[in-house]
DNA sequence: ACGTACACCTA
DNA sequence: GTAGGTGTACGTC
């Protein structure tokens, strides 16, 4: 080698990786042997050297090597043994590519390196180094940043997939350091994926201003007392110790023994009949034939090359049938719910046939059964996929999963679906799951301007509609879902029905909630031990997201058939718990039914009137505008009001008023609250401030968002449920979060003046009269509660009378305040704190009313310490229709932790039984309504109210019936010692029904 | 771009 | 004192 000489490096075994994940998963037609990485170099490689060819364009390597991994054994793992340790094995479909891809190196010509006890990239430094002594120039072909430190004038790398040259440039725009400083900011950042130790809280951003700012990692530490900031500055004394040792690891080794001289490296003529015999027996029919073509070659005439394998030639992973793990399994016996509804009525049977040691036996049966993406199948043709229903309809059961353009279900195309099966019903556990992706929508990134670019070989969307229709409508099988809500409302607006089906993510909610959250990916962390493709991973997050047809279908495949098989694992795990633990009413009662009831509100919307909330919105403008004059002027200067801390700059600081207080943080406390207690004290400028404050509020969440949500096509607001969100069996709703429109203020009210019935109809609001506090007298049985409610006095009227000993007649609207406080506070699991807070009163204050109330109504206090003892001592809490809340942090030693957890234990039967009632009216209201031929339609719930859409003539005759079905929700699983009571009434929008 | 704090809307 | 969701500011990456 000579000075001018260029010298190409290419990371062999980087390249495996990065092409592994990044290109489509190819295999071999004749024997499905997976080869997409292969493909993916070859096609590299020819690219580089057919370059090189054209010495018109870019640079031309005079010398080449491919350069690779030896094994994991290396000189770093010696000095440290946890370098690389968290690696996990490569996936079982890149095994064999290994061996592949330095089969293709040689049938390029090209020498093929690697040394026992180095990593690629210490080879590649140390020629890198040599040649560049020499004075030749390198290019190598990589991104990885592990080599960036390499980069000098004469030392670039490319990246091929990126066809993206990195220089000194690039790698200061990319980390904020010159090349020659990587070592030490990555001796900073550590490298987690390596195990590569740094100092924890100090990322590139970071690591780079240090570096500016010092110089060098040696200065840094020396003078590392000099940081401002006090816990960076703790972090990286703390971690001086490990630094060299992280230095050690990330520096390449520009002396390995390299046992072929730079000279061999030197680019040979292409052995064209030998690479296209390699090519061949790859099977890559369209590489083969242009560099047949270009080396001169009779492709017909070269046999392919016997290429050696190391496969085990199955597309599958472990054996699922490995006796071990069946001998670690408990006996099996067969779940009955193929057919949905019948499961309620076999709890005794069931839980006596079901020992607890039944799910940790799945458990630990699927446990030994990874997840394996490469079983999962591709389906592109009519054929395929009746093949695989054909599996489905043996089993009786699917996972389904729909994969969309939007995570809005009243907006999402749908772009694919993916199916999981068991091919064993009566043993689930040792069956062989089958998960496949069927893309019907996926478009080609390049955006045609004709046709939106559908990807070629996706089952046509009709036929694809007619065969999942034809499947989620089939009341025989159980389809399995995960928040099946989603799917069920899109299929819905593609005229699609799902009948028969199951939804992990309520059974999880019946059986845990309050131990933790109920989404797949923390199910699956859970109870599989195991962690999903990211939704980011695969489409990407913030500005570079794409919609789903935009994905790549085999990242799409490996990404959808994981849900689908996910959830089929979770579904084999927690249904059986669901009669084992005795909660199978629950689900069947008050949760599965209620999937289609949501879906179809969600799907009606609710009309909001644009100009309404327009004219709202200008009027807010205006006033907020005015406020901000006066509060500049008070202020004496002109600040950002709506920013916490610049407020409490002005107040407290500049204008220095009295009565400050901090937040948890050591801001001012700017809260109403305080600004309340200002005002009251004569400061002019809080009353503003507050003032401000609510106009903005209105405006920026109300009638300003509002509009946004209006659906384009229904011109209707669809918000969506959250069925498992809560802790107490509440729903959440959001996009619009309609559950907190404003009605406290006539100024919050008009919001509601904007949501209106369609002409001709009403908006019909139907409420449960302190329907939480009946609860509780129900509940706790008490005598004077049961009697008012009976009565139907004013229950705050009566706890003041009670309390206060003033007749009920007459009673003074400041102790029945006083009282109406007390009554929420019981209901939130009262404190003197809390209450005090409330009332603005002394500590002492409250508790004292805290005990009387307590000495006049002692079964309140009783049920409390129940409540809290049972808590204690199962761990759970239960609402009167036996739904379970958990609070698995109820023994805390931490004295505010647990009263925070007794607190929410207190209030979760009342509020769950609350909205258990309301769940079942809302079951039971369509089927009613139908009944009585009401064309009423449901459209909105707010915890205690529902709110109905109905023609002008009906709407007489809907509120009896309403009324009714809410009055009686609780019958007969509960029969109540007080009577429920509902307010209902009609008109043309929602402020004046409610 | 993302997470957290704060504030504030509801039952 | 319970249960939620959302908008804005602001700090971090």
């Amino acid at each position: 080698m000579k000075k001018g000489d260029h010298l190409f490096l290419v990371d062999g075994s980087g390249f495996i990786f990065r092409a592994f994940h990044a290109l489509p998963a190819l295999t071999r037609k004749s024997d499905k042997l997976p080869v997409g990485a292969v493909a993916g170099f070859c096609n590299m490689l020819w690219k580089l050297l057919t370059d090189a060819r054209d010495t018109s364009v870019g640079v031309t390597p005079t010398h080449f090597a491919v350069i690779f991994d030896y094994s994991s054994k290396t000189f770093r793992k010696e000095i440290y043994p946890d370098y690389k340790a968290n690696r996990q094995a490569p996936p079982e479909d890149l095994v064999p590519q290994f061996g592949l891809i330095r089969e293709a190196t040689r049938a390029f010509n090209l020498p093929c390196i690697e040394l026992e006890g180095y990593e690629a990239d210490d080879i590649i430094a140390t020629y890198a180094r040599q040649a560049e002594a020499i004075g030749a120039d390198v290019t190598i072909i990589s991104s990885d940043k592990d080599l960036m430190q390499l980069v000098t004038p004469n030392v670039h790398m490319y990246d091929s997939m990126k066809d993206k040259q990195i220089s000194i440039p690039e790698v200061i725009e990319k980390w904020g350091v010159p090349p020659e400083k990587m070592i030490d900011l990555q001796s900073l950042t550590g490298d987690s994926t390596d195990n590569v130790p740094g100092v924890p809280g100090i990322g590139p951003k970071t690591a780079a201003t240090l570096l500016e700012q010092f110089g060098d990692l040696d200065t840094l530490l020396a003078r590392a007392h000099e940081i401002k900031q006090d816990k960076r500055r703790e972090s990286i004394l703390a971690a001086r110790e490990i630094l060299p040792l992280s230095k050690m690891l990330v520096t390449l080794k520009t002396d390995t023994p390299v046992g072929v001289p730079l000279g061999d490296l030197e680019l040979k003529p292409q052995d064209g009949p030998r690479l296209v015999a390699f090519l061949k027996a790859m099977e890559f029919t369209s590489l083969t034939r242009r560099v047949a073509e270009v080396c001169g070659c009779d492709l017909a005439s070269i046999e392919p090359a016997e290429v050696p394998i190391e496969w085990n030639g199955k597309a599958h992973g472990p054996d699922l049938d490995d006796p071990a793990a069946e001998a670690k399994a408990a006996p099996v016996t067969t779940p009955k719910e193929k057919s949905p509804g019948n499961g309620a009525g076999e709890i005794g049977q069931d839980a006596a046939h079901l020992p607890k040691a039944f799910a940790e036996g799945r458990a630990a049966a699927l446990a030994a059964r990874p997840v394996d993406h490469s079983t999962y199948e591709t389906i592109r043709d009519p054929a395929h996929l009746n093949r695989f229903l054909t599996l489905v309809r043996e089993t009786g059961l699917v996972a389904f999963d729909t994969e969309t353009t939007s995570l809005d279900a009243m907006q999402a195309e749908l772009v694919g679906f993916s199916l999981a099966t068991i091919d064993n019903r009566t043993d689930p556990s040792s069956g062989t799951i089958s998960a496949c992706y069927v893309p019907v929508g996926h478009k080609s990134g390049t955006g045609d301007l004709l046709g939106g670019g559908l990807v070629e070989n996706q089952i046509p969307i009709k036929d694809a509609l007619a065969a999942l229709k034809d499947l989620l409508e089939d009341e025989t099988i159980l389809k399995i879902g995960q928040n099946l809500k989603y799917d069920a409302l899109l299929m819905r607006r593609y005229g699609i029905a799902v009948r028969a089906f199951d939804d992990t993510m309520l059974i999880s909610y019946v059986l845990d909630a309050g131990n933790g959250t109920h989404g797949m990916d923390s199910l699956s962390e859970r109870w599989l031990g195991h962690t999903p493709i990211a939704f980011k991973d695969v489409a990407g997050s913030g500005k570079g997201a794409v919609s789903f047809d935009q994905v790549d279908i085999a990242r799409a495949t490996a990404y959808a058939a994981e849900d689908a098989d996910v959830t089929l694992r979770l579904w084999l795990l927690l249904k059986p718990r669901l009669a084992a633990e005795g909660l199978m009413r629950v689900y069947e009662r008050l949760e599965r039914p209620l999937v289609d009831v949501l879906a179809r509100m969600e799907e009606r919307g609710i009309s909001v009137d644009r100009q309404i909330l327009s004219r709202l919105s200008g009027e807010l403008a205006q006033s907020a505008a005015r406020i901000e004059d006066e509060i500049y002027e008070l202020a004496g200067e002109r600040f950002n009001i709506g920013s916490p801390k610049q407020l409490g700059d002005i107040l407290f600081g500049k204008m220095g008023l009295s009565g400050a207080t901090k937040t948890k943080t050591g801001q001012w406390s700017t809260s109403a609250q305080v600004l309340e207690d200002l005002a009251a004290a004569g400061e002019p400028l809080p009353r503003r401030i507050v003032d401000w404050r609510q106009l903005t509020k209105l405006k920026s969440t109300y009638t300003d968002a509002l509009p946004g949500y209006i659906h384009p096509q229904t011109k209707r607001v669809h918000t969506s449920y959250a069925m498992a969100a809560t802790t107490t069996g509440r729903l959440a709703s959001s996009e619009p979060n309609l559950q907190n429109i404003p009605v406290r203020t006539a100024e919050g009210r008009k919001i509601r003046t904007a949501f209106i019935a369609e002409p001709g109809n009403l908006l019909v609001s139907a409420d449960y009269s302190q329907i939480e506090l009946r609860v509780l007298a129900h509940a706790a049985e008490i005598p004077q509660l049961v009697q008012a409610f009976a009565d139907g006095i004013d229950i705050h009227a009566m706890t003041a009378s009670e309390m206060f000993g003033v007749p009920v007649e007459g009673m003074p609207s400041d102790i029945r305040r006083r009282a109406k406080a007390i009554n929420f506070g019981i209901i939130y699991g009262i404190s003197a704190f809390g209450l005090a807070n409330q009332l603005g009163i002394e500590r002492s204050e409250a508790g004292d009313y805290i005990k009387r109330y307590f000495e006049r109504f002692p079964g309140i206090k009783a049920y409390m310490e129940e409540t809290k003892a049972k808590a204690r001592d199962l761990g759970y809490v239960e609402t009167i229709f036996g739904r379970r809340i958990h609070y698995p942090e109820i023994r805390s030693s931490n004295p505010s932790v647990r009263a925070f957890n007794e607190r929410a234990a207190i209030n979760a039967p009342i509020q769950g039984s609350a909205a258990d009632v309301i769940r079942r009216a809302m079951i039971r209201m369509e089927p009613a309504l139908e009944e009585n031929r009401i064309n009423a339609r449901m459209l909105l719930q707010v915890h205690d109210e529902l709110i109905f859409e109905a023609p002008e003539a009906e709407c007489e005759k809907a509120i009896p019936v309403i009324r009714q079905v809410m009055e009686h929700a609780a019958m007969p699983a509960i029969s109540m010692k007080v009577p429920l009571a509902v307010d209902a009434r009609a008109a043309k929008n929602w402020d004046e029904a409610h």
